[in-house]
DNA sequence: CTGAAAGCGCTTACAG
DNA sequence: CTGAAAGCGCTTACAG
């Protein structure tokens, strides 16, 4: 049972006394024989210790029962919990999981999804770092490797998706700081990229109602677009001056904007921070700045960090299923893998408002 | 350049007039080819929109430069940090990985054992959720599989390891808090498996300075070694009450803790948590009472999770290198599988304390 | 239902 | 330096 050499098929069929097809056959679960074939082989399998080589397997299947995983960072809870759904899904059928990081660099990723696919992956699960240039997943499709994007979509690029609704959601956490009687909100976001002629230009059309491409926008820029709407829907126009564009991917470039903010002549009574990287960095700032919330100022966070539910008082957030989220690409990727031809399809998850302690309920001033 | 088929080796021989033993040297980089045959192979190969193969070439060589990993759960902030590290040196070498989840469950790990050998990894990095039982693992030594343990050691396996100094780490935590006047500290740690005959008789050995086998202890148990130690440095006789044994791996079983060591007659006037899951839960139940740290109650937690440092005021916290970690596992790894043939090797890798605002200094009652 | 033979896409001795 | 041939460990038609 316990055994040094891995013994092959065709040592097991010796044993058994059968061709290494029968052999094959019993081990692989495929095509028929007779019980009395099938016992006499998985003795003989039991007894030589006998573990079937995926490699050989999938060289001649063509299958290797395994996805492949292009995430941001592992670390970052976002895709520690997208990892999680989709692993969930993979193991539940069987599938290994062969995961690497980005670091939102094209240039890695594109490394990344080479290794992949001669690694010979079934599919692949990318959070596209560049919604523009994508060569490479262009590439995968013309070898008809399945794909399904997370998050992020790429202009021209079509295939299947899971995102969260990040203009909704946008939409309903300024909505809900609005409700609240405040008026002066104050937008800490990513918004690495450039979309267009820049933030001012965004920000017009936005305001203006000019119905955007709004499908292959970075998320942070779909979370400004719904603070924008929120402010249309109420009435109250966009202060350029509140939008915080912290321009890197950072807790550090966050942190930065907040007293930023308050130092306006004119500051924000409420922070709506686009991302949990970006709240994060609002939370260390508040905390340097030893501010009181909701008293001194209030805030709505995206994505529910563990810390949001001890803090004191909670801390309010809209809470995208990254669990679900996962476990939804996981699920159309493995659909695509067993033949599902239907058009691309996309997947917006909706967020949930999480309503904790951190709005203050301010009076309006009448005169206002 | 776009190809919808994947050229083979032969394909591009056939195209670059050559023979598939030439074709593979210069693609497969081994063996001598005149610069001539290389440029022409080269050619064709771009020409075809040649891929190497993997599985092909691992199933003839033996190897797939690719390494298993079997975490607990990828959602912990702990496996998180530890997998990024393990992805660091992987991926520095080209090698890819594949990555499963044990849920801490015995059977879980066995299946994703067996489900990374069969692709052939070329080495594995486990977190063995049982010390004791680990008839899969001693399985893989005797294939010649290369592992490496990471957080726990399994008794009577002899192989690389590499875990944090759990003893010195707990017994810092505690002797900080000594000396910052406490004399009632309390402990909440998982401790959910049974080392030997239950807890009063571990903290009774303990106490006693018998030199135990604590190299084969869970991480917890090795933490409340520490907590003990401590205990016997400052001369302070352990009470059992205050040690609090969560049972199981949730920050809700740690969240119960707090109030009832809080409700003794003579209750503590700091708390340690042995990890991350633990400090989490606590934390709850100290939201949860309205408490102020350190006024009411003083602090060491394990871990240095994000939310600590900006925490009002921050939390002191035992901090060990999980990035660290997983880059010295893979690393050892990736020398095992180089040949390297020394002793297994032990890396005991040192928490550092980082001293925040969670504990009080008390003025010592002169009476005691 | 079973077996002999071919083949997946590579690499590796072995001649030349 | 190059090529013909064998082989890694499986699965897959194809006969019987």
């Amino acid at each position: 049972m316990v055994v040094r050499n891995k013994a092959t098929i065709a040592d097991v069929a010796r044993v058994a006394g059968v061709s290494t097809a029968t052999a094959g056959r019993v081990l692989g679960g495929y095509g028929y024989t007779s019980d009395e074939m099938k016992d006499q082989v998985q003795k003989a399998a039991r007894q030589l210790g006998y573990r079937p080589n995926a490699l050989a397997r999938g060289l001649i299947t063509g299958k290797t029962r395994t996805l492949g995983v292009v995430a941001g960072d592992i670390q970052n809870p976002f895709y520690a919990s997208v990892l999680r759904g989709i692993s969930n899904v993979a193991e539940a059928d069987g599938f290994g999981l062969l995961i690497t990081n980005s670091d939102e660099s094209r240039s890695k990723e594109v490394q990344s999804v080479e290794l992949l696919a001669q690694k010979q992956v079934d599919g692949l699960i990318v959070t596209p770092s560049d919604t523009r240039k994508a060569r490479h997943l262009h590439n995968l499709l013309s070898m008809e490797i399945p794909l399904v994007l997370i998050d992020r979509a790429v202009a021209g690029l079509s295939v299947d998706r899971v995102a969260a609704d990040n203009i909704a959601a946008g939409e309903q956490a300024v909505r809900h700081l609005f409700e609240a009687g405040h008026r002066r909100i104050g937008i800490i976001a990513e918004l690495v990229e450039d979309e267009g002629d820049g933030l001012a230009a965004f920000l017009a059309r936005a305001a203006s109602g000019d119905p955007m491409e709004a499908e292959a926008l970075y998320p942070s820029w779909q979370r400004l677009l719904g603070y924008v709407r929120a402010h249309r829907i109420a009435g109250v126009a966009v202060d350029p001056r509140l939008v915080f564009r912290a321009g890197s991917y950072s807790a550090e470039a966050a942190q930065v904007g907040v007293p930023l903010l308050l130092g306006l002549s004119d500051p924000p009574t409420a922070l709506f921070t686009t991302d949990g990287t970006m709240s994060e960095g609002a939370m260390r700032a508040i905390t340097a700045l030893n501010l009181s919330i909701p008293r001194d100022l209030s805030l709505v966070c995206f994505d529910d960090l563990d810390w949001m539910s001890f803090m004191q008082p909670g801390i309010s957030t809209m809470s995208q299923p990254r669990l679900a989220m996962g476990e939804a690409a996981a699920r159309m990727l493995l659909e695509r893998i067993q033949g599902e031809n239907c058009p691309p399809r996309t997947v917006l998850l909706p967020a949930e408002l999480i309503s904790r302690g951190s709005v203050l309920r301010r009076v309006l001033d009448p005169a206002v």
